[in-house]
DNA sequence: AACATGACGGACA
DNA sequence: GTGTCCGCCATGT
């Protein structure tokens, strides 16, 4: 495993309950500014084998990246158990949610 | 080795 | 705001 995606998997892991990251804010964390698609792949790898907090990654526009599935439906729960207001069509307040990692 | 894929992002029309 | 294009980079076939 490269440990760009071991650095991913840990900045995701401390994301706070009640805030949010998106993709290529991950990949720059974790050492790769553009890899925002690796963290992509990472998620789901991840999501079978790791318990990550995975519903608090967004994309750059704030939104749920996933299609309106079972997995949709999942994060849209998660985010709002965690007092996150979730508009109609998946989309977040990024300057309210999301969280910068010192 | 070549080509396709992806829960992305940024630039531009 | 919407749609198109291109860059990114690990994986899978």
């Amino acid at each position: 495993m490269q440990p760009f995606t071991q650095n991913v998997i840990n900045v995701i892991r401390n994301i706070p309950e009640g805030r949010v990251m998106t993709y290529g804010q991950i990949a720059r964390v974790a050492g790769s500014p553009r890899a925002a698609r690796q963290v992509v792949r990472v998620l789901h790898s991840m999501s079978k084998k790791h318990h990550l907090p995975w519903h608090r990654v967004v994309n750059s526009k704030g939104q749920i990246s996933i299609k309106e599935d079972d997995s949709y439906h999942e994060q849209l729960l998660s985010l709002e158990s965690e007092g996150i207001e979730v508009g109609k069509d998946g989309s977040i307040d990024l300057g309210k949610y999301q969280y910068f990692p010192e």
